[in-house]
Order: C-alpha cells, then structure tokens, then sequence
DNA sequence: GCAATGGTCAACTGTACGGTTGAATAATGT
DNA sequence: ACATTATTCAACCGTACAGTTGACCATTGC
C-alpha cells in the first residue's frame, strides 16, 4: 500500500502543480468540507471537482470519509511534510519565514478573486 | 518578466513532479555542472535532459550559464524556498528534521540504482 | 415507493508532456 | 580549414491529464 518514496512524490508534486488543487488544500486549511462544498466556488463541474480530490488523495494530502452520503474531505499534513522535508534539502537550510508564507496566500487569493 | 506566483508555483511543482528532474536537483546540490555531465548518468538521450534542464530554469529551480562552449547549469534555491515556504502552512509548522531529510534522499539514491 | 440530493463512473475531447531522431549552431583543438 | 565537442532546435509519436457531459449508484426526506 505505501509505494516507494520517488513515486509518492511524483504523486505529491503533480497534485501540487495544479493550482486548482492548491486552492482545494487552502480552503480544507480552514476546515473539513464536503465535495459539494469544495466544488461550489469553483466554476468548472462537480465531477472535475471530484477528480481533483481524488488526485489529492492518491497523493496523501487529503483524506477522505464518507459518512452517510456526504464525503468529507480533511487535510492530511503528513504526505505535505515528507515534499516540504524533501524540499528543504535545496534551501539552504534557512528557517522559514511565516509571514513570507501568508503573504504568498495572499497573492493566491487576489489572483482567484481578479480574472 | 516575473511571473505571478500562483504560475510560478505551477512551474515549481510541476518540474518537481519529475523523477529524473529531482535526481538532476540532487547532482547539483553536490557541484555545478555541465549539461553533458549531467547527462552522462541517465538512460536517454542529451536533448531530453537539456528540455529537463529548460524547465528546471523556467521554474526557477536552477540558472543556466553559458561560458564559451558549455553551459554551466547551477542550482538556484530560491524557486525552491518559494514554493518550500509555500508548503511549510499545511504541515502544522514543524521544524525540519534533517535526518528525515537524509533518509530521504538515500531512498532516491536506492531507487536510481536499483533496477 | 418515489423524488431529490451527493458523488462517482465512463466515454470522449483537446492539449501538454516526455521521449525520440536528425539537422543546425557555435566554440575548440589540431 | 576542418573535424570534434557541446548544446539546442524542430518535427514527430504516444501517453497522460484537465475538462466536459450523461448515465449511474447510494442515501435521505416525504
């Protein structure tokens, strides 16, 4: 069940370079959602939606647990960590720097919001 | 000429996404190189790691300098603390282990051997 | 039971990607 | 000048991916 680790961040770093996807783990930073509500501010369909968090899923980032007929998808920081400890490797060590990481949020979300 | 950073961060990720690409980033952590030294170790041909190379510097990952007839390609950490600072908010701020790290690494090193 | 809600599955489309080969460009060595 | 080395370019191939639509389960409410 746990493939190797090259292959998992393959897995990893593709969901991540979507950023639809990226914005998905945003919104599940915040809380635990259904698809539904996962979906509704996006303007592409349910069923792409769907497909999106399934990638996510196969990655590790995200769990999720269907519970009557809703699915409620929940962050899981695990398969985050092990790209990010990756990742670190290549920064020189340097701590990293909060305020550098909301203001990045930021430009993400004025970009969702201008078209 | 600077990118937004939502398309920067598909960039980043997406070249990370690539087994042979993270290999090529782990060489360079080690020296600089050559374009064809850097292909020496892998499988294919010089022209698809020289595409590899292109989209390690779109990214931002590495810096391509040409000097006289080889084209030095140098590791750039700052595309990759973009995108590490970036992932660093969904892993519940954790310090970086550095022994994860190498651990890590050697399972790459494993995998490329293998075979 | 039946309709509505929540979500996935299947088939299809267009586009981007990883790889190949062969020719082209540019600098070096003799 | 000429051959060699270093690298890219261009065209092409197969496959994977993001999106669509429509049919298909489940589960809940009446």
């Amino acid at each position: 069940m746990n493939a190797p680790l090259p292959d998992r961040l393959d897995l990893i770093f593709a969901a991540l370079a979507d950023p639809t996807r990226r914005r998905v783990l945003s919104m599940l930073l915040e809380d635990d959602m259904a698809v539904s509500d996962v979906a509704a501010p996006f303007e592409m369909s349910l069923a792409a939606i769907s497909k999106h968090l399934s990638v996510l899923a196969a990655a590790g980032l995200i769990r999720q647990e269907r519970r009557g007929r809703i699915t409620w998808c929940k962050l899981d920081p695990d398969g985050m960590r092990a790209a990010s400890v990756w990742m670190q490797g290549f920064g020189q060590f340097d701590p990293v720097d909060l305020d550098d990481f909301e203001r990045f949020l930021e430009a993400e979300m004025q970009d969702w919001t201008k078209e």
